[in-house]
DNA sequence: CTGAAAGCGCTAACAG
DNA sequence: CTGTTAGCGCTTTCAG
């Protein structure tokens, strides 16, 4: 129990306006046409008294809370703050409320917020998770109302999903470094677990064999800038180097991009860059960066809606691939030595 | 009411550990050390169950929810991108949940969480927003317990504030930018009715005048690109312009910079930039950008500092000023003419 | 069309 | 140390 409270609630509004309970409900909730004087004194009541309602009282009688909850790995990347602002703007149309968990791909930090999410306020839960995924989160997640996968699937996950076209976009990097001239090509992905990760490589060493290119070097690893440093060392250091490299994320690439331009890499004369994911101002880099662009607001959009429809009921396993483009811009060039 | 709840209850929980349930809340909430038997049972209860406790009904019943409102203008930018992963870490660490709203820095908005935030789930409300303020919002701030303003300051609000050194990262961009020998300098602010803004210029010009040099031209308007294009562009027209340039935002700072590659104008060659806010990769930018950098993560650790300190009855109206600092790059250099 | 009253699921006095 | 019980503030059935 709390201590009596002085701010006013629904029956302080009612007994100012001098009806009931119910009657200001129903007139908040709009599921009424009151007389216009019996309106008025309502209206006025609530803004004499300073009326505002309780969510969570709200919410816990009517069973459901208008808030959907939004898992992510991390807000302090272009491409995950898009992807929130995209889900809150899409939440936002629909009348929800959007309660933001970055996890840092810490498993016991998903666990956790999936199982808060699970019951409680939230009508429906968009995840993302990237790495490596343990059966109790699985298991967390089959459990969950509502819930749409976004950008990474999770295998044995039972859900609605959306995610990019993966494949596709490698094949579209590979053929595109194939057509300049390119004959080897370096991948550096992010986590190998990853069916992502594994989709984009799949896609570039396809598109490469078929226009008689090859993937000479793979090198995998975490989302992040620390990962392309290394990957740059490791290319440097190899004694037939290709000359070009997929880099299938912005984060890797921060870190490769720095490593190359500290050892005096011409970029693209020596060595060619393509990237996957278009976040953040790639077109002022030095140099401007191709990239793979990912339909960041549609992916947004298309969650909220699929877990409107999953959680209306419609436990549909819809899987959405999101299309993916290339972005041409002054990373790729022909090898030195065609 | 609702419909029959299929879902486990605290009740349902007590039941079948064969305890009340004041003993099985009492354990929850960890004001209890039961007999190991006793414990055990409980958890192997709620195991069983499924249980997942309810929320609202515990925010409801407590009279407060840790969970802390972040409302900001927009996620999609990487300095609040930056600020909210500052704060939800910060907050984390507290054990509090927090609410994001993106604004778009629209008045109705705005007015719209704080009071969606006001009496309800929230312990505190942090708030950002960079635009003319109406009163109405005033009021409705100062109508609120826990209210810690960050980033940019309103007028009227009496709170807890925490802030940038705007006029030192000002001062600290003139006296960079006069010791280069420059005499003629461009400020290309934003809205120019904001405190922040207004600092930013005082500082550059009292810096420059110090310096013998001084502010030959101004400009203001919104954080957007499209800012700093049309910036671009009247600088590029004018008769006699400036070596230099200071820009407010990198918001700002994009759309110039992509104009002036546009129009082929070298930088730092014939024009230096130094723009204030350094979050994004502004070392793999071409040129390297020169700026002040803010430290956002003290600004998130401090905020939700003081929002406890505020929200636990101390409403001090606390201001504190973070220092900025100058991130030399290669943006800069000695106009042609010296 | 309006009011009385029974919960929603949980916490916290208060008693035992 | 544990159980009983009275709410937290709102929605909604059910009478009137």
């Amino acid at each position: 129990m709390t201590q009596r409270r002085l701010i006013p609630g629904l029956k302080d509004v009612a007994r100012t306006a001098g009806v009931s309970m119910a009657t200001v409900s129903r007139y908040l909730n709009a599921n009424l046409v009151l007389p216009a004087d019996t309106a008025h004194r309502i209206d006025s009541a609530i803004r004499q008294l300073g009326y505002v309602p309780n969510l969570h009282a709200r919410s816990l009688s009517r069973g459901r809370s208008d808030t959907i909850g939004l898992v992510i790995p991390t807000i302090a990347n272009p491409f995950f703050a898009l992807l929130a602002a995209a889900v809150e703007e899409a939440a936002e149309a629909k009348g929800l409320g959007v309660l933001l968990n970055a996890t840092s791909n810490n498993a016991n930090r998903e666990l956790q917020y999936v199982t808060r999410m699970r019951r409680n306020q939230v009508s429906g839960l968009l995840f993302v998770s990237a790495h490596y995924h343990t059966p109790e989160l699985v298991e967390a997640l089959n459990d969950t109302r509502g819930l749409v996968l976004i950008d990474e699937d999770i295998p044995g996950v039972r859900s609605a999903k959306v995610l990019y076209d993966n494949y596709h976009g490698g094949w579209l990097a590979g053929q595109h470094l194939a057509e300049q001239g390119h004959r080897r090509i370096a991948f550096i992905g992010g986590p190998s677990e990853l069916a992502s990760t594994r989709d984009r490589f799949a896609g570039l060493r396809d598109a490469a064999a078929q226009a008689g290119a090859e993937v000479t070097f793979e090198m995998y690893g975490p989302y992040a800038p620390s990962h392309g440093e290394e990957a740059a060392r490791a290319l440097l250091s190899l004694g037939r180097p290709p000359s070009a490299v997929f880099v299938s994320s912005g984060e890797i690439m921060i870190g490769l991009l720095d490593a190359l331009h500290r050892a005096a890499i011409a970029v693209p004369e020596r060595l060619s860059l393509i990237v996957f994911d278009d976040a953040g101002p790639l077109h002022l880099f030095d140099p401007p960066l191709t990239a793979i662009r990912q339909p960041i607001a549609e992916l947004g959009a298309r969650a909220v809606e699929l877990m409107l429809a999953a959680s209306q009921g419609d436990p549909s396993e819809t899987e959405v691939r999101l299309p993916v483009e290339l972005v041409k811009r002054a990373s790729v060039a022909p090898p030195i030595s065609v």
